[in-house]
DNA sequence: AGACTAGAAACC
DNA sequence: GTTTCTAGTCTA
């Protein structure tokens, strides 16, 4: 007697664990695989799940089990080879294989639609049928037109006859048409002369196509403009040389449309895109393209490093140091920059992640040996690095936040037809509004944060939990007239535009950019030259080259010099040097310019006159000697609740539970601390850090720890989650 | 007694 | 995640 067929089935929701199932009547085990989905029962609902494990035994009660209804796939779409890295991922960051799957799977294939690549439908005449009747003239006309084309796409023929598809009906009833389908994946282009490598360059790509088919990790260190984009090219063209696929990772933000018309005009490959940007059916398609192999190079933000490539020979992780990596919303908190790395390890295949300006993290990863480290110092086309200067704020006078050497600066710069560039990280006009009698100024009632004045809606915004209300028009504790104060880029706007009535000014903030192409449309106009002076938060700082941009000012920069988060020098030193890279990419040398309060600040100091390279070497023995990341590995467990101090309360508990623990696994549990902004959307937080030296330490302290934290939220009003290697202020 | 509800537990 | 169960309320 042969032992039944169990298969232990992940439903991509947010259930906590997987379900046993028995394989359906007249199946045999050898039909299924796990990575196959299946349509189950669970309780009343229909549901589509992931075979996670076919097993010959479990420890359900047989009478509660039952059969699945229907297996979805002849083969898996969940590919062994990234079933296994999932398992890894919700092992690592302690989520169930269900809540991975809904990250890593596209609505309509989380429902169980067959993968499908999308096609276009092609009609064209065929000989014989029957003639239409001399009085349908509409058969006549379209069958005439159909004819003299040859043969026509569906979009071409809706726009000569607007309501062809009934027409077109009784033509093929009639015999006279033909419907096709074809591919409808972009096309390779006919490809443009590639890009002659330099020196640097050709050595990177040599070094990294030395080690296709096996596990490498490199890291690319090219300063603004100096090309990594060539270099991803070349790659990219090798894998598909081998036949096999690669996968470029970028930020959310540095996904345009100019990067993707690059690789489409280099590549013999289908190059896909996939962002949350896109239809749930146009994500459907590339992840279809992904598995099938049709999609030979895919461009993706975070989520596409979870995608089912049928044969992935490269992964490249560009911008590498990008906070945007990092998911921070949902439970399931993951950094896909380190998941990539697992995808190659495990998958055999290099990795490259590419940055100006390399986390901490991957810094030391080099430094230890563990990455091989590639620099490219020449910047293209001859440019020539810019020039910097601080801007000493104190005692000095502003017009709107810009002192007199930046606005000297930007009238020479104009005058010169060359192009400004001002950074502030700041949108609305201002960001605090106070009393000036008793100086209270206005908080946002359901967060620890400021109020912040919009001209556009004339409203005040909390830029926290998105609630705006009516300005007051005395101060409501003293009946004091209110005051705006500080800056923002809505404010900046206006005073440019009196201060060069003659320039063009563009905005790019998430104010100024509510629709999905006005970023687009922005740097178009500053691309052309129709805009001289380019003015934006974070938004406008990545990826983009404008080569008559000359001169960068950095506005203001101090809020990060002192902030809590561990992580803001570091930040602040990959900021400025990121958006001083927009300066100076063409003939023109580039300058740019710093104020601050503080121009002795030792970092600043390192960072200006020795480049980002020192400045991370000197941040490194800090982190060292403070017990963090890179040294150190973290993870929070964060608390929420309606009333003040039960969140609190709780990670209390969690945290006296968790001495034995720390103790067996090497892990240090500090006690429960408010969080920087306690209050947030009407909701008290706090949270909980652990810390040790080992990631297999941390990661096992979690696995026990967690369980018990779930036993205690349990009759609790608090909501909570765990977040392994936090990005966000610790 | 029956209607209603919030919270807990089950779902295989 | 959704559905079902349970124990507690509230109403006639």
């Amino acid at each position: 007697m042969t032992a039944e067929t169990i298969l232990r089935v992940a439903i991509p929701s947010a259930l906590p664990e997987s379900f046993d199932y028995l394989a359906p009547a007249g199946v045999s085990a050898a039909a299924l695989s796990p990575g196959m989905r299946v349509a189950v029962r669970l309780g009343r609902q229909a549901r589509v799940g992931v075979i996670a494990e076919v097993a010959d035994e479990t420890a359900v009660a047989r009478e509660r089990l039952k059969s699945v209804e229907r297996v979805l796939d002849e083969s898996p779409v969940v590919p062994a080879p990234l079933l296994g890295l999932l398992q890894w991922v919700a092992r690592y960051y302690h989520q169930p294989l269900g809540g991975v799957l809904r990250t890593a799977m596209p609505l309509l294939a989380r429902r169980g639609a067959p993968p499908q690549i999308p096609q276009t439908v092609f009609w064209e005449c065929v000989a014989g049928g029957e003639p239409p009747s001399p009085r349908a003239v509409k058969q006549r006309a379209l069958l005439d037109y159909l004819e003299d084309a040859g043969r026509l796409d569906e979009a071409a023929l809706a726009r000569r006859f607007p309501d062809w598809r009934p027409v077109m009906r009784r033509l093929l009833h009639r015999g006279l048409v033909a419907r096709h389908e074809e591919s409808a994946m972009p096309a390779p282009a006919p490809r443009a002369p590639g890009h002659r490598l330099n020196r640097e360059q050709q050595a990177a790509v040599d070094a990294v196509a030395a080690g296709f088919g096996e596990f490498h990790r490199h890291l690319l260190e090219g300063v603004t403009g100096s090309g990594k984009t060539e270099v991803y090219l070349a790659l990219c063209e090798q894998a598909l040389e081998r036949g096999e696929q690669a996968l470029v990772l970028v930020p959310e933000i540095a996904l345009t449309a100019q990067t993707v018309e690059r690789f489409r005009a280099q590549l013999p490959g289908t190059v896909c895109v996939f962002h949350s940007g896109l239809t749930d059916r146009e994500r459907f398609h590339c992840w279809s393209a992904a598995l099938s192999g049709d999609a030979g190079v895919v461009i993706g933000t975070r989520s596409a490093v979870f995608l089912p490539f049928k044969r992935l020979g490269l992964a490249v992780v560009d911008e590498e140091h990008d906070a945007s990596y990092k998911q921070s919303e949902s439970s399931f908190r993951y950094h896909a920059r380190d998941v990539a790395i697992k995808r190659a390890q495990t998958g055999s295949l290099p990795v490259v992640l590419g940055s100006a300006t390399p986390s901490l993290e991957s810094l030391h990863n080099a430094l230890e040996g563990r990455y091989a480290r590639r620099h490219l110092t020449r910047r293209a086309a001859g440019a020539a690095p810019p020039r910097w200067r601080v801007i000493d704020l104190r005692g000095s006078r502003l017009e709107d936040g810009l002192s007199p050497p930046l606005l000297a600066a930007m009238r020479d710069r104009l005058a010169a037809r060359e192009q400004v560039l001002l950074f502030l990280n700041r949108r609305g006009y201002a960001p605090v509004m106070l009393c000036r009698d008793c100086g209270g100024a206005l908080s946002c009632a359901r967060c620890d944060a400021r109020l912040v004045y919009h001209l556009r809606d004339g409203r005040l915004h909390c830029h926290h939990c998105g609630v705006s209300s009516r300005p007051p028009g005395a101060c409501s504790g003293c009946g004091g007239d209110m005051r705006l104060v500080g800056l923002g880029t809505e404010k900046v706007e206006p005073h440019l535009t009196r201060l060069f009535p003659e320039t063009g000014i563009v905005r790019i903030d998430t104010d100024a950019v509510r629709r999905k192409n006005e970023v687009g449309r922005g740097l178009e106009r500053v691309r052309s030259g129709d805009a001289g002076i380019a003015l934006g938060t974070r938004r406008l700082t990545k990826g983009h080259a404008f080569p008559a941009m000359t001169l960068v000012g950095i506005v203001n920069a101090d809020q990060s010099l002192f902030a809590a988060d561990f992580r803001a020098i570091e930040r602040l030193g990959q900021l400025i040097v990121q958006v001083g890279g927009r300066a100076g990419r063409g003939a023109a040398a580039g300058e740019v310019m710093l104020q601050t309060h503080h121009p002795h600040h030792p970092q600043l100091q390192v960072l200006l006159k020795s480049g980002y390279g020192a400045f991370a070497l000197q941040l490194l023995p800090q982190r060292e000697a403070a017990q963090l990341p890179p040294y150190r590995h973290l993870a929070v467990i964060r608390a929420r609740s309606a009333g003040s101090g039960e969140a609190a309360a709780f990670l209390d508990l969690v945290h006296r539970s968790s001495e034995e623990f720390a103790r067996r696994h090497a892990t240090q549990v500090f006690p429960p601390a408010p969080m920087m902004m306690e209050k947030k959307a009407g909701h008290y937080r706090a949270q909980l850090l652990l810390s040790a030296a080992a990631a297999h330490s941390l990661n096992a302290c979690l696995a026990a720890l967690l369980p018990v934290a779930a036993r205690l939220a349990r009759r609790r009003k608090v909501r909570w989650h765990v977040d392994v290697d936090p990005c966000e202020a610790v």
